[in-house]
RNA sequence: GGGCCCGUAGCCUAGUUGGAUAGGGCGUCGGACUUCUAAUCCGAAGAUCCCGGGUUCAAAUCCCGGCGGGUCCGCCA
C-alpha cells in the first residue's frame, strides 16, 4: 500500500515538474517527514530543481506544490520551506491500508538473486562465547531480512576442522591423557573448551610440544592415518553439536555446514595454488607467498607453511571460490580483526583469479570490562551462561508481576523474553560500534524487547477477549481514525518500506527501532482508546489484529518470538 | 610507528551519499491502576554532536590537523 501511494505522489510531482520545462531523473523516492504535523510523505526534489533553475528551493517548492494535482488518497499537498509535503486522507487510506495486511505482510516481491551468507563459523575448539554472538545474531537476522525482501538466501557455517586449534585439542587427548568426559561443564563443547585451555597451558610450559602439534597437523592433512582422522572428526563433530544446540536456543540454524578439510581432500587448494603459480603471482622465498605490495597491501599472502602443510587463509580462498559457484552474491559476516585478510582476499579474487569477490560485513568486538575474551586463555562468558542468566532474570520478572501464566507457560515465556532481550540488545547497536559487555544493559526488560513482546501479548489478549471472529470483521465506513489511530496506521504502513531500506543497506538495527516505534504507538493507542464496547469496536479490532501481525512479523526478522501471553 | 573503525545529555544509542526544531531508550523528577494486564501511558529536566581549523546558502554528516578508545600489521584462525 505504501509503495502504491508513494508512486501516486511521485507521479503527481513528475506531472507538475513538466510545467518547469526541465528534465530531471524521474526515479527519485520520497521520504518520511520528521514528524506527522509535517505530513506523511515528503519530497526533496526542490533541491535538485533549485540547482538547475538557479532559484531558491523554497520558492520552487511553493510553485511546485501549486502545480500538483492532489491524488485522491491525499488530503492536501503543502510546501513547507523547501519540502513538498503530502498529507494522507486517513478516512480513505485506513481501510485500504489495513486490508493489505495479512500474515505475509512485509514480504517483498521475489528478486532474482541468490545469496550465500556465511556467519558464525566459530572454531570448534570450545563453546560459543559472547564475542561470537554478534556474528550469529547479525548473520541470522540479516538472512531473515533478506529472505523477507525477496532474496534467495542460503546460510553456511564454515567448519574449521583442520586448524592448529583442533590439533592442539587432539594433542591434549592423545599426548597429555586428557579425557573429554572428565572435564568440567554441562555440555560437550564446554568440556572440549577445557581441554583446549589445558593443552594450551602445557604448550606454554613445554615448547617442544609444538613440534608434535605440527606433526598432527601434517598427518591429519595427509588423510592417511584413519585412526587419527577419526579423533579429529569426533572432536569437531562433538564440539559442533554443542555449538548447534546453543545456536538453536537463540533461534538460529544454518542451512549448510562446510568442512574446510574437504578443500584439501578434493585438491581444490592444490588447484588454486597451481593456478596462481601459473599466472606468475607466486614468489618463492622461505615460503611460497603472493606479494601484494603492487596492490597497496604491505602484508604478503602466504600460501603454505614451510613444511608444506596448508594454512587457513589458503583453504579459505578455495572455500570462497567454491561459494562463488553457488550464488550471485557471496556474503560474509566477519569481525573487524579480519579486515586485512578480507582485503587480501578481495585483491586476489579481483586481480589474480578474476572472479567476483565476496561482500563482507564487519562488526567490532564485544569485550569484557577487563578486556578481550579468549578461548585459549579460558577467559570468556559463554553464550549458554548468558542465555541461562537471561531466562533466570525473565523468570524473576514474571514472578514479580501478576501475570496470568501458569505452569509450563511460565518457563517457555521466560525463555522467549530472555532470548528476545539478548537478540534485541545485540541487534539494536550498529555493527561498527564496539561494545563493552554489561549484564544489566544486555538483559533489560523495561522498554526494551519485552515491551514490544508485551504489546503483542496485549493485542492477542484483546482479540481473544472480544470473542469475535476476526476473519470476518469489516472496517466500518463511517470510521474516521483519530490521532492515535492515524499514528498507528501510519507506522503500520511503513513496514514494507523499512524492510526494503534495511535489506538494501544490509543493516538490521533499523528494524529494532521500527519494532520499538510500532510497540510504542500500539501501547499508546491501547492506553487511550477503548476497543471492546466502543462504537467502532469492529474497526478497532481489525486495527489491533493488523498491529498484532506487524509486530509479529517485524520481531520475526530479529528472530524473536512473540508470545501470546505475558 | 602505519592501516581500519568508533567518539552524540549522567549512561547506552539512531541519524554520517550535507538539508525541517539532533530521534529513541536507561537513569532522574512529577503525574496516571474500582477502567480491554502499569513489562504500560502522560509530563518535565538534561546535548560545547571529542577538540581546533576549513569548504558551503546550509556541517553531527565532507576536508585537514589534534586528542581519547578499539582492532589489525602471525608459516594463528
Amino acid at each position: 500500500m505504501y509503495f502504491e501511494i508513494e508512486k501516486q505522489a511521485i507521479d503527481s510531482i513528475n506531472d507538475a515538474i513538466k510545467k518547469f520545462d526541465i528534465n530531471i531523473d524521474e526515479n527519485f523516492r520520497l521520504e518520511f517527514p520528521p514528524n506527522p504535523e509535517l505530513g506523511d510523505l515528503t519530497s526533496t526534489v526542490s533541491f535538485i530543481l533549485a540547482k538547475k533553475l538557479r532559484k531558491s528551493p523554497n520558492l520552487i517548492a511553493k510553485e511546485l506544490a501549486s502545480y500538483i494535482e492532489v491524488p485522491e488518497i491525499f488530503e492536501k499537498v503543502e510546501a513547507i520551506g523547501p519540502y513538498v509535503n503530502f498529507y494522507i486522507n486517513y478516512s480513505k487510506f485506513a481501510k485500504k491500508q489495513l486490508d493489505k495486511i495479512d500474515e505475509e505482510y512485509g514480504h517483498l516481491p521475489k528478486v532474482n538473486e541468490k545469496i550465500i551468507l556465511e556467519h558464525t563459523s566459530a572454531n570448534p575448539n570450545g563453546p560459543l562465547h559472547i564475542g561470537h554472538i554478534r556474528n550469529s545474531i547479525f548473520g541470522d537476522s540479516l538472512s531473515r531480512l533478506l529472505k523477507l525482501a525477496g532474496r534467495d538466501v542460503e546460510t553456511q557455517y564454515y567448519v574449521n576442522d583442520m586448524g592448529r586449534q583442533i590439533a592442539i585439542i587432539v594433542l591434549g587427548i592423545t599426548e597429555l591423557g586428557l579425557k573429554i568426559k572428565d572435564q568440567e561443564g554441562k555440555k560437550i563443547d564446554h568440556k572440549i573448551g577445557k581441554i583446549y585451555f589445558k593443552a594450551n597451558q602445557s604448550l606454554k610450559e613445554d615448547k617442544s610440544l609444538n613440534q608434535k602439534v605440527d606433526l598432527l597437523i601434517k598427518e591429519y592433512e595427509s588423510g592417511e592415518n584413519s585412526e587419527l582422522n577419526k579423533i579429529f572428526e569426533e572432536i569437531v563433530e562433538s564440539c559442533l553439536s554443542g555449538i548447534k544446540q546453543t545456536l538453536q536456543r537463540i533461534n538460529i540454524t544454518h542451512d549448510n555446514f562446510q568442512w574446510e578439510g574437504q578443500f584439501i581432500r578434493n585438491d581444490k587448494v592444490k588447484e588454486l595454488i597451481d593456478y596462481i603459480e601459473n599466472e606468475g603471482f607466486v614468489t618463492h622465498g622461505d615460503v611460497d607467498y603472493i606479494d601484494l605490495t603492487h596492490f597497496n597491501i604491505d602484508k604478503e599472502f602466504i600460501l603454505k607453511r614451510s613444511d608444506g602443510s596448508s594454512l587457513y587463509s589458503t583453504r579459505d580462498l578455495a572455500y570462497h571460490r567454491y561459494k562463488n559457484n553457488l550464488g550471485d552474491i557471496v556474503l560474509d559476516i566477519l569481525g573487524s580483526d579480519h579486515k586485512l585478510a578480507a582485503q587480501q582476499i578481495k585483491v586476489i579474487f579481483e586481480e589474480i583469479l578474476r572472479e567476483k569477490c565476496p561482500e563482507v560485513i564487519f562488526y567490532e568486538f564485544i569485550t569484557l570490562p577487563s578486556g578481550s575474551m579468549s578461548t585459549r586463555k579460558g577467559v570468556f562468558i559463554s553464550v549458554d551462561e548468558l542465555i541461562d542468566e537471561a531466562i533466570k532474570r525473565a523468570l524473576d520478572e514474571i514472578q514479580k508481576r501478576n501475570s496470568d501464566l501458569t505452569g509450563k507457560e511460565i518457563f517457555s515465556t521466560a525463555e522467549q523474553i530472555g532470548i528476545g532481550a539478548i537478540r534485541f540488545f545485540i541487534s539494536k547497536i550498529s555493527p561498527e560500534k564496539h561494545i563493552t559487555f554489561n549484564w544489566d544493559e544486555a538483559l533489560s526488560f523495561e522498554r526494551g524487547c519485552a515491551s514490544i513482546q508485551y504489546a503483542h501479548a496485549r493485542a492477542c489478549k484483546l482479540l481473544k477477549k472480544s470473542n469475535k471472529n476476526i476473519e470476518i470483521l469489516e472496517i466500518s465506513n463511517n470510521w474516521i481514525p483519530n490521532k492515535n489511530e492515524k499514528d498507528l496506521i501510519r507506522i503500520l504502513s511503513k513496514f514494507p518500506q523499512v524492510v526494503e531500506d534495511s535489506a538494501n543497506k544490509k543493516r538490521i538495527h533499523n528494524i529494532t527501532q521500527y519494532c520499538q516505534d510500532l510497540a510504542n504507538s500500539f501501547n499508546k493507542f491501547y492506553k487511550s482508546e477503548q476497543v471492546i464496547g466502543s462504537e467502532v469496536e469492529d474497526s478497532r479490532l481489525v486495527l489491533v489484529d493488523k498491529a498484532r501481525i506487524t509486530l509479529k512479523n517485524s520481531l520475526d526478522i530479529l528472530g524473536i518470538n512473540a508470545p501470546e501471553k505475558m
